[in-house]
DNA sequence: AACCAGGTTGACG
DNA sequence: CGTCAACATGGT
């Protein structure tokens, strides 16, 4: 990885990497685009315009230039945000094993896992659930553009203190329908202090688990997203309608071994495909 | 008009 | 412990 300050921001040249794939899998919620090239966002209060100068083959360099960012913005908020530090090609190459995480690799190996902050991931799977991709984006951007703080860039993600202060009533707004009162939920343990969320990211992963699902609204699936996208526990599996597809026609033998502990890349791998491929009836 | 959407809950055997 | 409808809302 090659990191060039110029006077507009900062320009990385690295292995690898989709900002449309990653932006637009289904793990976050909050990055905007007209172009599918150059991307807007909000990562824990920073904002962020990034643009993709080179995609490239797999096998290639690709370039991404982080607009009006210090070196020292990229090094503390967006060189970890992005995972750039992290060796996507070496996990791949255990992945390919594996003739279906093969095709997934190929298709949505450019897909890096955002270390999003904790109690956003956690706010956007408890809105996902028995929802659509779309209809989620919706939801997250008005509980933004409603309860977050109306910054010069944008509104930010509101904190779980603000949320808390609010009543079931208050939230109609968002059309969250019945996950209202899980967003509230969540929001008065956390600001309560009932969940300490640094100390979730500390427990190992079965407490961690058993933790966040004492949540109203969080149940296994939810918690193991939370896990992966806002803990970057790597080896958080969440099992959602496709992957439950993908399991059955795939792994009826179960899910190979050496996949396991980053089994949570793996995952979203093939969500990624099998979402833009019909599967076998 | 019925069915689906990155599920969870509470009620039932 | 496994199954199952209900859950709000919006899109096909």
């Amino acid at each position: 990885m090659t990191i060039t300050e110029t006077s507009g921001g900062i320009l990385v040249r690295l292995p690898y990497l989709s900002l449309a794939d990653t932006l637009d899998c289904g793990q976050c919620f909050r990055w905007e685009t007209s172009d599918n090239c150059t991307f807007r966002g909000c990562h824990n209060g920073h904002f962020l315009t990034v643009s993709q100068l080179k995609l490239g083959a797999p096998q290639d360099e690709s370039a991404i230039f982080l607009h009006r960012t210090t070196r020292k913005q990229f090094e503390t908020i967006w060189r970890p945000y992005f995972d750039l530090d992290t060796d996507y090609h070496a996990m791949q190459q255990i992945f390919r094993n594996d003739p279906t995480l093969a095709l997934a690799c190929d298709y949505a190996g450019g897909i890096r896992i955002l270390r999003q902050e904790p109690w956003e991931a956690l706010c956007s799977f408890i809105i996902s659930q028995n929802n659509n991709i779309t209809r989620i984006k919706d939801i997250v951007t008005r509980l933004c553009e409603t309860f977050g703080n109306h910054t010069a860039d944008g509104y930010t993600f509101p904190r779980p203190e603000r949320i808390a202060s609010l009543s079931l009533d208050d939230l109609s707004p968002l059309r969250a329908g019945f996950r209202a009162k899980y967003i509230l939920d969540a929001a008065q343990k956390i600001a309560g202090g009932e969940i300490d969320l640094p100390a979730v990211a500390a427990m190992p992963i079965d407490e961690a688990r058993k933790a966040l699902q004492t949540i109203c609204g969080v149940g296994p699936k939810v918690a193991e997203c939370a896990l992966l996208f806002g803990f970057y526990r790597r080896e958080a599996f969440p099992i959602d309608t496709w992957i439950k597809k993908v399991l059955n026609i795939y792994y009826p033998n179960g899910f190979p071994d050496f996949a396991v502990p980053d089994g949570g890349v793996a995952q979203q791998y093939l969500f990624h495909y099998v979402r833009n491929h019909p599967l076998p009836a």
